[in-house]
RNA sequence: GGGCGCUUAGCUCAGUUGGUUAGAGCACCUCCCUUACAAGGAGGGGGUCGGGCGUUCGAGUCGCCCAGCGCCCACCA
């Protein structure tokens, strides 16, 4: 046995010593020679690397560890990897503000960068310099490296039981390789498409996003009446518009076919204000008879309603915002007079806010607005991430197909969401009311630079004019390939733009399109097989729920596609994180304590506590007094272990292995506290088994208290001079107990088990076997758990009236009476030389009653 | 507009198929240095389980209705 057991047991020093041991034992190291039946596998979030992880990630992290220390210690060989999210805009953005850069394609490459002195403070009114694209693409690779050291670091001071020789970022090359590869798959079965279409897009990243990345806003914004013209001359059309800046986009007005007001008009056109442009007046269901005038105007595009009527009713397009989302320069074709041209020359070149300021005054001047603008707040669509509504505009983009329209794939993909095994159930209506609600396939291209790249080249044809159905693609086994940088196969870079030759698509994939494919990705899909067809499908999905409709759905896409299979079988979904002030935690806010703080504080077991408390996709709100109550348990963890190892001496050493004698020769108080043991066994396991950490904890918390509090109380007497055959039962019962109770408690806090553990068994608790009543199942069963519920309750009362009176518990009891009924009168016999030893009674006399009570006379002679 | 979740002690939450006086921790109050633990321990006060109706011998638990909070989805001119 190792066994220095310190005087004063602390936690302090505990992470850094055993995660540098875990380390070195490779206690955590996938058993990769396991079948797929005999392995347990994790498909992991990559958080995003975006600065620093907060104590929401620690939290649902920590979620996830506790099932994954579960399943090792149950039997299975986990395969634990953690990847790193360092692909995609949000890492882009770093890099700009950090060094005030910003990638201009077009440039040459510096072969070095100097770092701004003042970098990530850079000073206000500092342009960005511009920097080539291999050189912006080397400094998010230089900045995405440091911070996923410091990840790495709080995840091991957390204690997160990975294997971090599986590690993998969704830049990296294999990453890279996987997602051309499913690509390039899904390019060949047609569930990958081109098209020029109306696009989501964000005028200040200058890309194209997906309907997932979309969300509304409740934003300012006004109706303006305006004044469209007859071209009979008679009384003018009113319609009302939130947006009049778009009226030189507008390409038709449309009423419900219904509305008796405008059917009349129907088929005949009016004449647009400022601009007297003919436009068509058109009915589809879709007009809302009720909604401002009950005609409106259709532009291309001012929403994804105008997206629907333009396609249904093919009208024109007259787009007028560029993808810089300023008002484009040059006079529309579709107007012809000089004051219309003059009209619109003063809004070319400005952004849609300073536009509608002009134009509103345009109207109010010549008299075809009505009153003044009626101000409103409404819903309008935005980025997520964005700061800017969202425009609409048309362009050429890769979509993989997702159900959004097409019925068969629909229902397909609601099948497997069907399939897979929810937990907590009902998030699986996110995923339902999202997929039934696509409206369209999955825009997958994004125009950035950090990102895996399209893999495809384009011929450039005899007059130089680029063909994209002529599509050149690499061969499988050349991946990653960087079309960008590297020639099509079949020419040379000399033909770059050349006629004749050939072109990279520039584009990169969005960050999902790689994210969708972290099973494949972390079990070496295609690259490993044998690792493959160990791991995959995988068991268990844990992530928050805001991500459903993107990372997970899209991921059940990708692996429906790829492996005509679910991903995994269970989707463990977590909640938020909140303030203390059940507001939603977030970085803006300043002054957010990082884990790591945390974890200095109290120790990584107490953050680990607070977070194994929060129940399965609920949300919690963070309690710095969680992590104190977390921090008593592991601290009375190891102090109950050296006052149980500290009772074994010499004499009774060596004969006292757990569960290693008769049972018959146990006390009867002893077999309760076994026999409750394993019912919390087997519930702890059952919760488990279902991903309920949190059950598995608060039960074998509620009886490590009863057993500290109650048990080890009534039995200490005994176990330190008791008959040697009282004592053995006692010491072996504590023995047995803690054996377990380590063990149990392993998967939350695993440092201060571990450090008990060492104090007296080999090896490391992390490895050892899960608890089972089978260990002790005859003494379980041949105990009755009423004893110690009776005896710890006499106990109770006695205390009590000592407390009352204000006496020590040490003060000595002449007499104590209970009443109570006959059977619980039984159960108490058989403990009562124990209860008068932890209450210091003389004599305990009984007396059947039909209820509960005990009347204790207090010796107050000393 | 449709849907999901929540509502139990001052606070944070348990309460698994309906079953004896509704639990825990924190906070608050009282007491205690008792041979593991004073950065402890032992006790105490505190709840008409959001409201209403119903099913039942019996409802925090099941059904319906209502309210408040949070969230998701929606074609939001």
């Amino acid at each position: 046995m190792p066994a220095t057991i310190p005087d004063k047991p602390g936690l302090e020093g505990l992470e850094a010593t055993w995660s540098k041991r875990w380390d070195a034992d490779g206690t955590y190291r996938f058993d990769r020679t396991q079948p797929r039946e005999g392995v347990f596998s994790i498909d992991t979030p990559p958080p995003t690397v975006s600065g620093s992880l907060h104590v929401g990630s620690a939290c649902s992290y920590t979620h996830t560890d506790t099932v994954a220390r579960y399943q090792r210690m149950a039997g299975k060989a986990v395969f634990y990897p953690m990847g790193w999210d360092d692909n995609g805009l949000p890492t882009e953005r770093r890099v700009q503000n950090y060094f005030g850069v910003r990638c201009d394609p077009t440039l040459p490459y510096e072969g070095t960068f100097e770092v701004p002195e003042r970098a990530g403070r850079l000073p206000s009114g500092h342009r960005a310099v511009p920097i080539s694209r291999r050189m912006f693409l080397e400094l998010c690779e230089r900045l995405v490296a440091e911070d996923e050291v410091k990840f790495e670091e709080l995840w091991r001071a957390l204690g997160l039981s990975v294997d971090w020789s599986h590690t993998y970022t969704t830049i990296g090359e294999g990453a890279r390789r996987t997602s051309q590869r499913a690509f390039l798959r899904n390019l060949a079965r047609g569930e990958a498409y081109q098209a020029d279409a109306p696009t989501l897009w964000d005028v200040d990243d200058q890309t194209a996003i997906a309907q997932a990345e979309m969300e509304d806003k409740e934003t300012p914004g006004a109706y303006h009446r305006l004044a469209f013209h007859r071209s009979d001359g008679s009384a003018d059309v009113h319609i009302e518009t939130t947006r009049p800046e778009l009226l030189a986009a507008c390409v038709a007005l449309v009423a419900h076919p219904e509305d008796d007001r405008y059917k009349p008009l129907f088929g005949q056109s009016v004449r647009t204000p400022l601009y007297d442009v003919e436009v068509p007046v058109v009915a589809h269901r879709l007009a809302d008879p009720e909604k401002g005038s009950g005609i409106a105007m259709i532009c291309t595009f001012g929403d994804t309603t105008d997206v629907t009527w333009w396609r249904e009713l093919q009208l024109p397009t007259r787009a007028i915002i560029g993808h810089d989302g300023r008002i484009k320069a040059a006079p529309p074709e579709w107007m012809n007079s000089p004051q219309a041209l003059a009209h619109y020359a003063e809004i070319a070149g400005k952004n849609v806010k300073q536009a509608q300021t002009r134009v509103v005054e345009q109207l109010a001047a010549s008299g075809e607005m009505l009153g003044e603008p009626r101000a409103i707040t409404h819903p309008v669509k935005f980025y997520e991430r964005g700061k800017r509504p969202l425009e609409i505009v048309a362009s050429r983009q890769w979509y993989i197909r997702n159900g959004g329209r097409d019925q068969d794939r629909r229902d397909a993909f609601l099948r497997r969401g069907t399939e897979l095994n929810w937990i907590p159930p009902y998030m699986k209506t996110r995923y339902d009311t999202w997929v039934e609600g696509l409206t369209g396939d999955w825009l997958i291209s994004r125009q950035r630079y950090f990102g895996v790249p399209i893999p495809v080249w384009y011929r450039v044809d005899a007059d130089g004019v680029v063909d994209h159905d002529a599509r050149i693609v690499p061969d499988e086994s050349t991946l990653p390939v960087d079309p960008s940088a590297e020639p099509a196969p079949g020419f040379d870079e000399t033909q770059r733009g050349q006629a004749n030759g050939f072109v990279g698509d520039s584009d990169v994939m969005d960050t999902w399109a790689t994210s969708s494919l972290t099973p494949l990705i972390a079990c070496a899909w295609e690259d490993d097989h044998d690792l493959f067809a160990r791991t995959y499908p995988m068991d268990m999905r844990p992530q928050a729920y805001e991500i459903i409709r993107t990372w997970l759905f899209s991921t059940v896409v990708r692996s429906h596609y790829e492996t005509d299979a679910l991903p995994w079988k269970h989707a463990a979904i977590s909640g938020w994180v909140l303030d203390p002030d059940r507001k939603k935690m977030s970085k803006s806010k300043g002054n957010v304590v990082g884990p790591m703080d945390w974890i200095e504080k109290y120790g990584a077991d107490s953050l680990r506590y607070w977070a194994a408390s929060a129940r399965p996709g609920t949300d919690t709100a963070f309690e710095e007094a969680q992590l104190k109550i977390g921090r008593k348990l592991a601290i009375k963890i190891l102090n109950v272990t050296k006052f149980v190892l500290g009772l074994v001496d010499d004499e009774a050493t060596g004969t006292l292995e757990p569960g290693g004698r008769p049972d018959a020769e146990f006390a009867a108080l002893d077999l309760s506290l076994l026999s409750q043991l394993a019912s919390v066994i087997d519930e702890a396991t059952a919760a488990f088994e279902a991903l309920d950490y949190a059950r598995a904890l608060e039960r074998t918390e509620a009886f490590f208290w009863r057993f500290c509090d109650d048990y080890v109380e009534l039995v200490k007497t005994r176990a330190y001079s008791g008959e040697t055959f009282d004592r053995w039962s006692a010491t072996s019962t504590l023995q047995l107990a803690l054996h377990n109770l380590q063990r149990m408690f392993a998967p939350f806090v695993c440092y201060a088990t571990e450090e008990a553990w060492s104090w007296w068994q080999d090896g490391s608790v992390h490895g050892a076997a899960w608890p089972s009543r089978s260990a002790f199942a005859a003494a379980a069963g041949a105990g009755d758990p009423l004893v110690l519920d009776v005896a710890a309750e006499v106990l109770a009362e006695v205390r009590k009236a000592k407390s009352e009176k204000k006496l020590s518990l040490n003060t000595p009891v002449a007499r104590v009476a209970v009443r109570d009924t006959p059977d619980r009168l039984g159960a108490l016999a058989e403990a009562t030389d124990d209860v008068c030893a932890a209450g210091k009674i003389d004599v305990l006399v009984t007396e059947a009653a039909d209820e509960f009570s005990v009347t204790a006379t207090i010796d107050t002679d000393a």
